[in-house]
DNA sequence: CAGTATCCGATGCGATACTG
DNA sequence: CAGTATCGCATCGGATACTG
């Protein structure tokens, strides 16, 4: 091979590739765009990519203008943020999500759907400041999921969101039973919230004001976003 | 590793990146949406692929829906085409490349600016019916260039663009002086071909019909194409 | 022309363990 | 918490040779 991940070409796209299309690096954009700061914090993004190699593709990231850090390397204040040339990659990646949503057959229905990834997504977009001080624990139950996967809960702390899979103890303040096809097709945009609880696709059992709240505290993906954005929702 | 380049992740962002994101695939695109289609027609464009490489990536892209081929395998008349989906990834890689031009300091003045490429690429943009019917010849001066890479002819005769580097001994229509960054610049459309004629950064010496017509028989890349419809040339 | 088959070396990357 | 160092192997991919 070429020395490293080089393509040898001057055409713009080439070195734009050599430094976007590296291995798991759409990822890390990703979840830098979606607010992640902290090492860790990219690292719950991407949990399935080794530290290590986390740690180098922050560094190549850096060497080419893309992030850069605040605080000195290692010191507890540390903290990545995009360059304006890494938020001009927004809409680019913004963009690979809207097609492979648009495209991707297994992006809905594959047997990649693992609903441990999708609540650690959720976890990371619950917006604490949307609900109420003090304690509140939710049960997911996803119907169609295996055994091991099939039920979680969050205990949200004031700002603190734990994701346990088992059960924590306390008492359950929100029910949501849903199948991880449907709760995924809302998380990514394909299909509204509210149409899915009208169908009663998504069943939401318990405090009053929780049900009605859910689409405050549950902030979906990037692509949901986006979707609301550029077209009008469905529902 | 997980098997072979997947994420294990649901989010359309991964999807689509394990199709568009692997290696060499963003230029393979590249050509294709700059119309190539014929197997060997593609490779002249990623000449640094070898042709196991290119055969297995459009195996890929087949099977991902990205790209068709209109003739049986193998056949003659065999061709590459994007399909639907591959024709949305245009403005993906569009995009791709015009972040590249803007914030990749190396994509003008690297040490990867070589001839040799650039030559091949403008090669296969040579608008052969913008040209007189015939044998034309144009001679290429790299000033700039070590010696090996310094000239260049282009034989065109009707339809068929030949790149020698060694004097193909015919009469030459027209020569074309300039560096290579200049000329590199003027290609991917970070400055306009006028603007650089008019300063005499590229120089033609000859015929006057052919001179006067460089604007049509030169077609740039994708990407000064790109500029020109999304902003007004610089001159 | 348009690939395929085989070989084999380089390296990307995961696993594990360690540091400040 | 935020990484680094080392090891080892799977696989990616280049080179070469062959086919319809």
């Amino acid at each position: 091979m070429r020395t490293e991940t080089e393509y040898g070409q001057f055409c713009p796209v080439a070195k734009a590739a050599e430094i976007v299309t590296t291995r798991w690096t759409p990822l890390i954009l990703r979840e830098m765009i979606c607010g992640s700061a902290r090492f860790n914090e990219i690292h719950r993004g991407v949990p399935l990519m080794s530290r290590a190699l986390l740690s180098k593709r922050l560094k190549e990231l850096q060497a080419s203008g893309v992030i850069a850090r605040d605080g000195a390397a290692g010191s507890p204040a540390s903290a990545y943020r995009l360059t304006p040339s890494g938020e001009a990659l927004q809409p680019i990646i913004l963009a690979l999500g809207l097609w492979g949503r648009q495209w991707v057959e297994s992006a809905l229905d594959g047997p990649d759907w693992d609903a441990g990834v999708l609540m650690w997504d959720m976890r990371r977009r619950i917006d604490t400041s949307a609900l109420p001080a003090g304690r509140t624990v939710m049960q997911f139950d996803y119907h169609d999921a295996p055994d091991e996967l099939r039920r979680w809960w969050l205990v949200i702390d004031d700002d603190a969101v734990d994701l346990c899979q088992s059960d924590p103890g306390h008492e359950i303040d929100l029910y949501v039973a849903a199948s991880v096809p449907v709760m995924a097709g809302v998380w990514i945009g394909k299909r509204s919230l509210p149409a899915a609880l009208d169908d009663e696709e998504i069943v939401l059992v318990g405090d009053a004001g929780l049900r009605r709240s859910i689409r405050r505290w549950l902030k979906l993906s990037l692509l949901a976003d986006a979707a609301e954005r550029t077209h009008a929702p469905a529902g």
